[in-house]
DNA sequence: ATGGACGATGTAGCATTACTACATGGATGT
DNA sequence: ACATCCATGTAGTAATGCTACATCGTCCAT
């Protein structure tokens, strides 16, 4: 059975569609599909089936697929050895991250990388909304992702996850609200307000349905954003209060003021996703490595402050 | 990195040749020259170095070399599951055994695997004496090796063991012996006696040693055999005495004795050795099972009679 | 010391393999 | 029904890995 057409399999399994396979491995798809036809013939059992217009794994392509995605692991890790041997992190890696994430801590961490030598950062920022994280870790070696604890969107599929901060939702307020004077705040103190939420389907709307269910009945929200600054915008010109992450807001002006809430349970976690066999490149481990330093860094300057 | 190439330098660790490789692996020497090459190029250092007229892996080659075997394990890995998926370990098989063994379970697991369809066993035979079990692991799938517990003589190479059998070494009598009629017996009784033993370097004498230096003083030992039916008759005919494995010995005849020893440690343990990537194999494990049942009744049934 | 054997490697040519370009055919959806 | 999308088949080409043979350095026996 031979790697690289094992590989191809992955790949397939990963993507769902020849076509797509080939654009990624810089092939035709007629390539693609001869190696596949190979390896099935080898593998002595159809390991595709059409449907539709498509191609989709049989059982055992599946399970293929899975053994495939060991042995990348396999093939990456001595290549990261080999690296490590070498001392020498090199190439280029492609980091997605979200907006708030991006802003916090990737000018700090990619400071740092500079200090390493031929080794490429490449960073994008895409808006959350449009993001389905899990898929995207198949065109990025490392995806930023939040999510809330307890849930985890790239379950299944056998990501690496590494978390890079916990992170306490606060509730923003401007400076001149009545609750601006408080150490805390509670679901009760909260629950009347107006609020401005975040698009539905965000996963920052579940703690505000828990604080609905705490208090005993629903919030009203008036606008809805998903970017940060527009956020924090209206949260100072008066029109209602939100959820703003602690550390990663950006920097917060004096107008507003941020305080904890208690009485439910209000974070996010950030972590870095990838392929497991892209986790394993040493290039790819160095730059998680920094981003996990920045992460701690930014927590622990944020608490003090 | 190429696979098939990292397997060549995995090969040049085993067998310490180019030539060695070529041969095993059906090639010309110069196309595995030309191979290691072009990973040394990909590697971007020396992996290799002469040394006299053959070549020695430099510490990177070894380091990359470790790191070949592991990926090689993580395909055989895909392999087998894959096989075990379609649930036909097939294949063919080969088998090296010492005489005693080979007689012993060799006929037992052989009829148990004619019930699986298309694999296909290749047992062969080496006196022991010339046996260095753990290298012969590269031109046989699996190994039987014996030793004393304690000694692993396959130890370093990471090689994969499963034990198939710890078996008793008793004191073969003849029948009319003056200890013929013990239950046991001591080193004292022993040490006196004339004693049949094996070449200089194998595992057996060990415990000779003991036994002299558990009565504190030397045994005589007149004649030097590795094969068991040798000894047994040179037992039978009176001869001296002898260590006899209790399962593995020829059907004893009834002319003579088996004498458990009390006081010393007399046993031996008899694995299967194979390289780790090997075990992997479906049909591999497959041998390998039934070695261990038919291994296990042999003990069974021995102690009961 | 010297010739012969051995082991690795370089070169040229050949065979195999994997790829591209283009054509075909089935499924989808407007 | 037509245009579109996707997979796949075919023929030719490019790339790759191999053999055959020659060469060079090292070791050993005489």
């Amino acid at each position: 059975m031979d790697v690289r057409r094992l590989d191809l399999l992955r790949e397939l399994a990963e993507r769902g569609s020849v076509t797509a396979v080939a654009e990624a491995t810089g092939r035709t798809p007629s390539a693609v599909s001869q190696q596949l036809k190979v390896l099935e013939r080898e593998a002595g059992m159809p390991l595709t089936e059409r449907s539709g217009r498509g191609l989709v794994l049989t059982s055992a392509g599946e399970a293929l697929a899975r053994s495939a995605a060991d042995v990348a692991v396999a093939l990456e890790r001595a290549s990261a050895l080999w690296d490590e041997f070498r001392n020498d992190p090199s190439g280029r890696v492609t980091l997605l991250t979200f907006p708030t994430m991006g802003a916090a801590v990737l000018p700090g961490a990619l400071t740092d990388l500079q200090a390493v030598p031929d080794l490429e950062v490449e960073a994008t920022d895409l808006d959350p909304e449009l993001a389905e994280f899990a898929d995207l870790t198949s065109d990025y070696d490392i995806v930023l992702a939040h999510t809330m604890p307890g849930v985890l969107p790239w379950g299944g599929r056998g990501l690496t996850a590494v978390p890079l901060l916990t992170e306490p939702l606060d509730i923003g307020l401007p400076a001149d609200h009545r609750l601006a004077g408080r150490a805390y705040v509670t679901p009760a103190d909260l629950v009347d307000e107006t609020w401005l939420g975040v698009p539905p389907g965000y996963p920052f709307e579940r703690i505000l349905h828990a604080i609905e269910q705490q208090a005993g009945r629903r919030a009203t929200v008036s606008q809805r954003f998903s970017d940060m600054r527009i956020m924090e915008a209206f949260i100072e010109a008066g029109f209602g209060i939100a959820f703003v992450p602690r550390y990663t807001s950006s920097r917060v002006p004096s107008s507003i003021v941020l305080k904890p809430i208690r009485g439910v349970e209000s974070s996010r976690l950030i972590v870095a996703l990838m392929r497991p066999d892209v986790a394993e490149r040493l290039a790819v481990r160095t730059v998680v490595d920094a981003l996990v330093t920045r992460a701690a860094r930014l927590a622990e300057t944020r608490a003090t402050a």
